[in-house]
DNA sequence: AGTAAATTTTGACATAAATCAAAATCTACT
DNA sequence: AGTAGATTTTGATTTATGTCAAAATTTACT
């Protein structure tokens, strides 16, 4: 659902990203000490205070984020509701997939849920840079490989399981995820009603 | 859904694939004289009945499929009930993302719903081709980076639709679906009860 | 064409979870 | 510490969809 933006990046096979993007990126490929240097200079590092926002519904998303500290919800509107898609917690990247993807206009709002620090590059930063360092195709390629893999995994057989199975398998996924996100945002990313939520962690 | 096997190949940007394998890569990408002649000696054209088998659960997926003709169909077993991942038409890719990945054993089955012609190369042979034809990296982050936008459009707010809404997005994102899947295969795909299905389309 | 098997539809009933509403907690700010 | 606002829990009721069962229809094979 996931099931999707998908946002839906549910874990990575990795998971270790408390290094900066050049080490992260490391962990995939060698970089030529030009390349970093090139990344280096692009990377927008922002410290964001609980609740602020990275991109609205209607713009299109820019950016692919790198979750260094904190945590990040996407959310969208849906018959008035807010209705979380998934929340990215330290070590994980985040982006309204389609929108970054096609470059169009973004269904999804991305905020911080609690105090953050994300580091950026633009799209088409990274179309320049998958230009210039052809070895960074294999990043990107690595990196959504990875997204899907997690997605794929989390995912299957969701529908089935009862509300309780659902929070269990979240709770499994993302084990701190009641530091970082509320039980309004829990229940709606797991498809469920809050008051269900809520009489299921009993 | 997650979501995630997405296999949830959704739908692809470009879906024109009714051509052979060459000419669908070289949609995104412009490839040597040589890359092509490497890519056609090892492509493994398969034509096969309705309901042969391409993997089967416990067995890694070795292969990444294009469904030249005909349909596919990933599904696993859930307290015994036979539940689709996916349906994947004509001119689509699929494969058991997490297994293939990670090349661990898969959870899913891959079966023909109908008569199919499919093409295919291996998990090794596509990591071969990414190191001597380094340009082919591109082709495969945008692969999957396209899997990645179908699945985030699809399943946006997938939870909170009713049955019939859920059928509609489907018949939308699949117009043939009828033809090529049966009724329970549809409804475990949606995550509905084939009865109910069955009411919902009148 | 005729029969068996598979698939789909229909009916009656059960139930998990949604909804509506209000009370109880928790959190943060003065 | 005390108060207002946000969040979570609890209660009562409704409802969409699931489940079980059987009939109707379609499909496929001899």
């Amino acid at each position: 659902m996931f099931i999707y933006n998908h946002q839906f990046t549910v874990r990575t096979f990795s998971s270790i990203l408390t290094m900066e993007l050049i080490s992260f990126i490391q962990q995939y490929i060698s970089l030529s000490a030009e390349a970093e240097h090139t990344i280096t200079s692009l990377v927008l590092d922002q410290t964001l205070q609980k609740g602020e926002v990275l991109n609205t519904a209607e713009k299109t998303c820019k950016r692919l984020y790198f979750v260094k500290k904190g945590a990040v919800r996407t959310y969208f509107y849906q018959n008035g509701k807010d209705i979380t898609h998934w929340i990215y917690p330290a070590n994980t990247m985040v982006t309204s997939w389609y929108s970054y993807l096609a470059q169009t206009p973004a269904k999804d709002y991305i905020e911080t849920t609690i105090t953050s620090n994300v580091v950026s590059l633009t799209y088409p930063e990274w179309q320049e840079l998958y230009t210039s360092f052809p070895e960074l195709e294999r990043f990107g390629r690595l990196l959504v490989e990875e997204q899907m893999a997690a997605i794929d995994d989390f995912y299957k057989g969701y529908y089935f399981l009862s509300a309780k199975e659902k929070y269990e398998l979240l709770i499994n996924a993302i084990p701190n995820i009641t530091q970082i996100a509320n039980l309004g945002h829990i229940a709606s990313m797991l498809g469920i009603s809050q008051e269900t939520l809520s009489r299921v962690r009993k």
